[in-house]
DNA sequence: GTCTATACAAGGATAGAC
DNA sequence: GTCTATCCTTGTATAGAC
C-alpha cells in the first residue's frame, strides 16, 4: 500500500481508539516505523490528515443516501439506509466524537453551510417522498420538524453513545438509536 | 474581587468566545495582567479551572430543575424551566461546545454515570407528572422515548447552534430549540 | 499567602541532507 | 521519498522575592 494510504489508515485507527487530541503525529509515525519528518512530507499538517479522512467519510455517506433514491421511497428502506450511515459513522467515530478540534478544521476547510444545506435537502426529499407515497402523514411543519430532529440526532448520537453507552456493543448502540428514530417517525404513520 | 474569581470569570469569557482548546493559560493570565505562574498558583492545572466552572454550572442547572418541582407540574411551566436551563447553558457555551477536551475531564473528575442517572430521573419525574396531571397521554414506552429525546437534545443543541446558527441572536436560537421540544411534546397532548 | 521569573516536557511544524 | 535536527507554542512545575 502507498505510504499515504497507510498513514490515513493508521491515523483513523488511532483516532477511533484514543481520540484525535490524544494522538500525536509522532504516535502515528512510530506505529508505522517511520520518522515524524517523513510523515510530515506526506501530510505537512496533522489537520491535513483529518481533512482527507473527513472528505472520504463525507463522500461515502453521500453515496449511501444516493443509493436510497435509486431504490425509491419506503420507510423501511429509509431506516435501512440510515442504519448503513450510522455504521459508517461508527467506523469514523474518532472524527465525530472529537468535535472541538474537528469543528475548527471543518469551519476553515469545508463549506459547512453548503454541506448542511445538502444534507437537509436529502432529508426533505426523503420525507416528502414518504408523504407522497402515503406511508406518512406530514404537514409542511411536520417535515421541517423531522428534518431538524434527524439533523441533530444524526450528528450527535455517536458522541452521546461514546460517553453514555461506552460498554455497549456496536450493534446494540445502533439498534437503540435507529429504534428512537423509528419510533419518532411512527408517530406520523397513517 | 478575589483573584480566583477573576480568573474563573475571565476564563469562561474567553472559553465562550474562542473555545477551550484555543485559549491558553497564558492568554487568561495576560488579560488579567498577571503572570502565568501566578495563575498556576491559584489553579495548578488548566483542567482545574474547567472543573470548577463545570461544578458551578451543574449546580446552577440542578437548582433550576428543583424550582420546577416546587411549583408543580405543568407543560408551560416545564418549557419555562427548560428555557431557563438553555439560557444557562448558553452562558456556559464554551464548556458545552468544547466536547472533546471537556469530556476527558468529566470522565476523570466527575461520576458521569451518576450525573446522567440523576438528569434522566429528573425528566422521568417531570413526564410522569405531566401524565398524571392529565396534560399528556404517555405510555411507559413514550416516557422512555421522550427521556432519550430530551437527553440528547438538551446536551447537543448548543453545539449544533454554535455551528449552524452562529449568526443568529441568542433569543432566536433558544426560541428555535424550545419550539422543537414544544412541538415534540404536543404530539402527545390529550 | 501572593506573585514573578524561569525551566522543562510534549507536540506540531519546517528546513535541509541524503 | 525518507531522515535528522531544530523551532515554537503550550501545559506544567518550582525556586525565590515580597
Amino acid at each position: 500500500m502507498k505510504t499515504k494510504e497507510r498513514i490515513l489508515q493508521e491515523a483513523l485507527r488511532q483516532f477511533n481508539e484514543r481520540g484525535i487530541s490524544q494522538v500525536g503525529v509522532r504516535d502515528i509515525a512510530r506505529s508505522l516505523d517511520m520518522s515524524a519528518g517523513n510523515l510530515s512530507y506526506h501530510f505537512s499538517r496533522k489537520a491535513d490528515i483529518i481533512i482527507e479522512l473527513l472528505t472520504r467519510f463525507r463522500k461515502s455517506n453521500d453515496l449511501i443516501y444516493e443509493r436510497y433514491f435509486e431504490i425509491g421511497p419506503s420507510l423501511s428502506g429509509f431506516l435501512d439506509c440510515l442504519r448503513e450511515v450510522f455504521n459508517n459513522q461508527y467506523e469514523h467515530a474518532g472524527l465525530m466524537v472529537g468535535q472541538g478540534e474537528v469543528q475548527e478544521i471543518i469551519r476553515q476547510h469545508f463549506n459547512y453551510k453548503d454541506a448542511e444545506h445538502n444534507r437537509k435537502d436529502f432529508f426533505r426529499r426523503i420525507f416528502t417522498g414518504l408523504r407522497d407515497s402515503g406511508e406518512l402523514t406530514l404537514s409542511a411543519a411536520d417535515i421541517d420538524f423531522l428534518i431538524s430532529f434527524i439533523s441533530l440526532f444524526g450528528r450527535f448520537w455517536m458522541i452521546e453513545a461514546a460517553v453514555s453507552f461506552a460498554d455497549w456493543p456496536r450493534e446494540k448502540i445502533i439498534d437503540y438509536y435507529i429504534g428512537l428514530i423509528e419510533r419518532q417517525l411512527s408517530l406520523f404513520k397513517v
